[in-house]
DNA sequence: GTGACTTTGTGCAAATGTTCACAAGCGGGT
DNA sequence: ACCCGCTTGTGAACATTTGCACAAAGTCAC
């Protein structure tokens, strides 16, 4: 997951799902050591757990303890923490309050960070509408939408704006991510128009593969491919491999 | 990721995200070989980029063409295919329309899947509204709500039903997948139904660690947590790792 | 203070995933 | 029929991630 630099001929451009796939090298923890991109993609989940038993619960927790709440191996999780300069205690635990504000400080969402949305169809509302945003560390700061219909539409407190406000609305944030919820085919107009006006960080909802220059961040949320994976996993299930062997029976004796 | 089986004290149930994160053993291929995890992930993307370029393209791709367009390296690209029991042609590539074929197969998304969606709020109505469903190989067969004044209504062609119908509609469905669009606090209550109606693939879009019977497959698409990593990620780039260090600085000179 | 018990942090090995590099195979030109 | 150039399919090297097992380090009872 290292060889970004390393891309063939696209030159300062490529598709956001190469970067997405193959990361971007190592991130730097708190004591030197690098944060695996692994780790990461689980801190948020041990966030919101811890959230979810902050109250309830008492103030320190052990790993095994907390492993079992999210739903991983304890050896994980101690090992995961352990990349944030781990402060806990042994023999005892860690202590939550400790742990969520480590993890908040590291995910970089101590301060509200600001989101700007793209498209405002019924997805976009879902998601400027989602109350666990601001729970979450995320403030809904610009709406945009391509369609005059929707100009000056309030959700929540935000107003939706034209896209041609866009430049300088994002101008006036600071590191917002871009979230958007558009078409497919608008997609990469969008993220064009998103890098353009400096957005770095991109959450992509649109079934498109995006290319963007090499500094940014792109992730995909795809509904029809976590429902395709569900649905091969399902199909393994109950053995179904025949209607797939029906027709093509081409590669011989190859197989090892 | 095949130590299902050894889950230690949880017995039948467990967090789903365990499942999740350590998959679910292996996958037979056609000709035998079973296919990785992390290429089904892939596939749902190559059907998905094949559709797009179905008509405006020649009828054969190379694997470094439809790579670039992926966004994905073409040894990938080549070896996940082969685990399809390849059938592309040396010296040319592979066509279009077989290769659609046989991955809409390993997928199971040749005839359109059921799905149901439990949960009409924004989030709901926008998955339930998205056109891209039916074009990715699914039907929308069911909404279910809790909700009194939501009953009746109607969302495209389906009409949301109250959630005690829910059993009885899914069992006369064939293998449907549920989808949890729900507020968190009741998504195990409504996973637990699904389950007890005979759902076996469950989407989640709640914030919350679900436990289902290990037989269950579940998959979760978090909003918040893909903020929250892509802030993790934007911070590295910034080189922000001051405010982490500034309170704790526990472990001493461990780090290399 | 001492010993028993608990839990963290981590070295290490196994499993999984990615990339390279190249032999095998195919089509087209002559 | 044969050669040439192109592309697939895959063995092998490399990288990452996971899970185990245990030493190190703390608490608690007495």
């Amino acid at each position: 997951m290292s060889t970004v630099e390393r891309v063939p001929d696209t030159g300062d451009l490529r598709p956001a799902a190469l970067r997405q796939a193959q990361g971007t090298g190592q991130a730097q923890g708190t004591h030197g050591r690098a944060i695996p991109e692994a780790t990461v993609g689980r801190l948020a989940t041990y966030l919101r757990v811890i959230d979810d038993i902050l109250d309830d619960s008492e103030d320190v927790i052990s790993s095994e303890g907390l492993a079992r709440v999210c739903g991983v191996n304890s050896a994980k999780l101690r090992k995961d923490l352990s990349f944030l300069g781990s402060f806990g205690i042994r023999g005892v635990g860690y202590d939550l309050v400790n742990l969520r504000t480590r993890i908040a400080e590291v995910l970089g969402v101590t301060e509200h960070r600001d989101v700007v949305i793209v498209g405002l169809g019924n997805l976009g509302h879902a998601l400027a509408g989602y109350a666990g945003l601001a729970a979450r560390g995320f403030r809904v700061a610009a709406l945009f939408d391509i369609d005059d219909d929707r100009l000056g539409e309030r959700v929540g407190a935000v107003t939706i704006q034209p896209i041609s406000k866009l430049r300088a609305v994002v101008g006036s944030l600071s590191a917002p991510i871009g979230v958007i919820a558009t078409p497919a085919a608008a997609a990469q107009e969008v993220v064009d128009l998103l890098v353009g006006a400096g957005v770095t960080s991109i959450l992509n909802f649109a079934p498109a593969v995006l290319t963007v220059p090499c500094d940014i961040d792109v992730r995909k949320v795809d509904l029809a491919s976590e429902l395709q994976i569900l649905s091969f996993l399902e199909r393994r299930k109950s053995g179904n491999h025949d209607a797939a062997t029906a027709h093509t029976a081409v590669s011989p004796g190859g197989a090892s």
